[in-house]
DNA sequence: CACCCGAAGCTTACGCGAAGCTTACGGATG
DNA sequence: CATCCGTAAGCTTCGCGTAAGCTTCGGGTG
C-alpha cells in the first residue's frame, strides 16, 4: 500500500509513518502542502492522510483543488479541531473519512484499510462477443470461462478489429496498428497472427473479405 | 436497517430517532442499560448507538460484557466528553466508531453506514488462494500453516496482484505502485522481486505474460 | 456453364533474438 | 550485524517474423 502522509508536526507523522510501515507499507512524508501537492501530482498512492492545519495553507482548500482535478484517490482527514463543522465540511468536500487528534494508530491503520476496500470496487469495462468475455481495461480474455492468452501482437491485433466491429478493416490499417513507424514487415506476419487469433478464439470470429481486409462478425 | 439506540437524554435522542426513521430504518430507543442489555439479547440489530452516561450503569461497561458475548454487531459510541482516554477506551473495548457530542444527525447517518459496510467486509478480510492465507489487514501471510515473511517490497506487489487478480497487471503499474517518485530503476529490480515473491509463496503462482505483465492465478 | 489457373489467403514448422528468470554480490539502512 | 534491495551476469523461455506448402476464391476462356 502507497501512503501520502501530509502533516508538520513530527512528533505526531514520525510515529504514524514508522507504524503504518512496519505493516509493509510505503509511506511518504511531507510536511508542506507545495511539496505534497508536487508529489500527488506525479504519483499515484492508494490514500492520502491529510492534516488540516499547515503552515503553508488550508487542508480543506486543499483537499477541494485535488477533487477538483478529478482525483479519486481516498483521503483521511487528520486533525485536531474536533468541532462538528470541520469535519462535514471536509467529508462535504470530497474527504473519505476523518481521525480525531490525538488518535490510536492502530485505529488510522483501520481506517485506512476500510477506505481502501472501498475504493477497490473498480467497475471493469467488459465486452461480451458470442463465448468470449474481453475486458478492454486489462487486456484479459476468456472463452467459455476458460482464460484464454493473448500475446501482445494478438490482442494488438484483435483491438483494432474490436473497437470497429462488423466493419471491414484494411489489412493496412491492422499493419500500422501493431507496428511502429519504420518496422517493415516482408512477409505474412499479419495472415499468420490472425490465424492464431482464429484457433484461439473462435474459427469463424474473423471473417476475410478477399482484396479488402478482415471483419469481426458478432 | 435496525438501529438499537441507547441514550437518555429525550432531548437528543428523539430527533435523531426521527431522523433515522425518515431514512426508512427501524430504531429502538432505551434511556436505560437495563432495558438496552434485555434488548440486545433478544433481538439481532445491524448497529447500536451508545451513549457513554447514563443513569443506571457506564456504556463502557455494557460495551465490555456485550463484546464478551461475542456479539459482534457494529457499535458507535455517543459521547459529550470528549476525552482522547474515553475515545480510546471505547474502541479498545470493541467499538466502531465514535461521534462526539454535539453532533450533526446527518454525520451520525454516514458514520452508520461506513460501520455496517465495514463489518460486512470484515468476513472477506482473510483470503485464501490455494495453501496461502492472507490476511489483508495485518499483512501477513501463511503457507500450509507455516509463516511467510515478506518485506515491504514484496508486500506491494503482492497487494497489487491480489487487489487485481486473475487479471493482467502491467510492469508499469507495478512499478509505480512500489517506486516513489523520481526513484529510478535502471535494471531488473522488479523482476527479481516477482522471482523471490514466486520461490516464497510458490512456483506457479504469478504467470507471467511476456510484453504484457503478470497475473496472479488462483 | 464447366473448367482452369493464378492470386490471395491459410496454416504450420522453425530458428533467432528479445524478454524474462535466477542467483550472487555489495551497498545501504537501521 | 542482519536484512533488504538494486545491480548485473549468465541462463532459459517464448513470441514472432519468415517461408514453404497448402487451400480457397474468382474471373476469364473455351
Amino acid at each position: 500500500m502507497r501512503i501520502l502522509l501530509i502533516e508538520d508536526e513530527a512528533a505526531l507523522a514520525r510515529p504514524l509513518k514508522e507504524h503504518l510501515e512496519a505493516d509493509l507499507n510505503m509511506v511518504e512524508w511531507f510536511p508542506t502542502l507545495d511539496e505534497a501537492d508536487a508529489a500527488i501530482r506525479t504519483t499515484e498512492y492508494d490514500v492520502v492522510l491529510l492534516d488540516l492545519q499547515l503552515p503553508d495553507g488550508d487542508g480543506l482548500t486543499f483537499l477541494s483543488t485535488v477533487r477538483d482535478r478529478a482525483l479519486r484517490t481516498p483521503i483521511i482527514i487528520l486533525t485536531a479541531r474536533d468541532k462538528v463543522s470541520d469535519r462535514i465540511d471536509g467529508l462535504n468536500r470530497g474527504a473519505d473519512d476523518y481521525v480525531i487528534k490525538p488518535f490510536d494508530l492502530d485505529e488510522v491503520k483501520a481506517r485506512i484499510h476500510t477506505v481502501c476496500r472501498r475504493s477497490a470496487d473498480q467497475i471493469a469495462q467488459t465486452v461480451q462477443i458470442r463465448d468470449l468475455w474481453i475486458n478492454l481495461s486489462d487486456h484479459s480474455v476468456t472463452r467459455n470461462g476458460q482464460p484464454v492468452r493473448l500475446t501482445a501482437k494478438e490482442w494488438g491485433l484483435f483491438e483494432v478489429l474490436l473497437r470497429r466491429k462488423s466493419q471491414i478493416v484494411p489489412k493496412d490499417s491492422l499493419e500500422t496498428a501493431i507496428y511502429a513507424y519504420g518496422e517493415e514487415i516482408e512477409s505474412n506476419a499479419l495472415e499468420a497472427h490472425i490465424s492464431r487469433l482464429r484457433t484461439k478464439l473462435g474459427k469463424d470470429l474473423i471473417t476475410t473479405h478477399r482484396g479488402l481486409g478482415y471483419t469481426l462478425t458478432p
